[in-house]
DNA sequence: TTTTTTATTAATCATTTGTTTAATTCAATT
DNA sequence: AATTGAATTAAACAAATGATTAATAAAAAA
């Protein structure tokens, strides 16, 4: 189903890509993609029509990766709730230590331009995952104290995401270098899953 | 010590921060800056030199207003740890319903730019603030589990936070419009500071 | 009032930017 | 080998953009 690109495809995509997340839609021109993704110009235009149907593709894409992997873990069928807990913070915080660019970037551009999420595929799954489902379960079985289900996915992806968000600002509080930084974040992926039993437990 | 604005100044001031809020900087003009405030296009940099000046002058002014606003609370001798946090959840959250594009802007500007924060008021006094202070003493008295500080003050804005940056997605999901999405985050006025504390509590 | 300084304006400049055109090269098909 | 269609290129266009200029109006100082 999913269109094949040609080389020079995804020579521009990719280039788009790495230029887009570092300086948003606006800051970044077309002479640049064609520049960084060693292509001429007009190209850009001849694959993907304009800037901003390119930058849709991207973003499509992009979101779409991500929610697929996220809805994954959400939903195996095997792992208990704090399993897949704990494979979230692992799974995502690697995603973001491998890209953490994404998450502003994302939200930004989201905020910008608030429509060009709604063809996204439903992000109503999440709501609709084994993850909320165990989790009200838990609550029917005592086990867990009553946390709307939204605020509950939220919390998560807060803790997740979140520090990622602001990795300037605890960089320079912390005089941190990358590396540091992502240690930090590493330890994360241990104790947000414990943070968050601690919360749903009564 | 702090400049005096004219009118006109103010003027432009205002204008271009709610642009610069909603759009960014790359995607603000100085035309639609000086069509919002009123002014001919001159007067921007008659008064303001450059586009780039006036954006450091109002993103200083917004972080130094904010920091302040949080070291306040942070740093409050009359107040036990825990009402410090819930004090911070209710400033905090109702601060950002009032501004909601801030957050995302401030982050993404950051990211854009990560040197134009190296001028803020030292952004160190959170972690030397009464509120770590506290905690840290409550984890010598054996009464809070130990956290690293900095996932401490990391967990809180987080929870408080990263919502508001997730304001599409959330809406989107469950459906709701500004109000019923602004009641959620009153509702988590009351329980983000029960959930740290069970977070911390041994 | 006259002079001087400050504030405001319309017009313009020099770049930059997204996009298109028309010509050329390359690859596949006949 | 000739032909056809796709891929690539250099050049150019039109609009937008940040900034400046030079002239004028308003306010303050003399």
């Amino acid at each position: 189903m999913k269109k094949e690109y040609s080389k020079t495809e995804i020579k521009i995509k990719t280039a788009a890509k790495s230029l887009f997340l570092k300086k948003g839609y606006s800051a970044t021109t077309t002479r640049e993609i064609a520049k960084k993704s060693d292509i001429n110009l007009a190209l850009l235009n001849y694959y993907f029509t304009s800037k901003w149907k390119l930058f849709e593709i991207i973003m499509f894409e992009t979101l779409f990766d991500f929610l697929s992997k996220m809805v994954e873990v959400y939903n195996d069928e095997k792992t208990s709730l704090e399993d897949k807990i704990k494979l979230t913070c692992e799974k995502y915080i690697d995603m973001t230590i491998a890209e953490p660019l994404l998450p502003t970037f994302v939200l930004n551009e989201l905020k910008n331009n608030p429509t060009s999420f709604l063809k996204m595929p439903s992000t109503k799954m999440i709501m609709k995952s084994r993850l909320v489902a165990q989790y009200q379960e838990g609550v029917k079985k005592g086990i867990y104290a009553k946390i709307e289900p939204i605020h509950f996915v939220t919390n998560i992806m807060s803790l997740i995401v979140f520090p990622f968000m602001c990795s300037p600002i605890l960089m320079k509080m912390e005089k941190l270098n990358t590396e540091e930084f992502n240690n930090l974040m590493h330890e994360r992926k241990k104790s947000i899953p414990k943070w968050i039993i601690k919360m749903i437990k009564k």
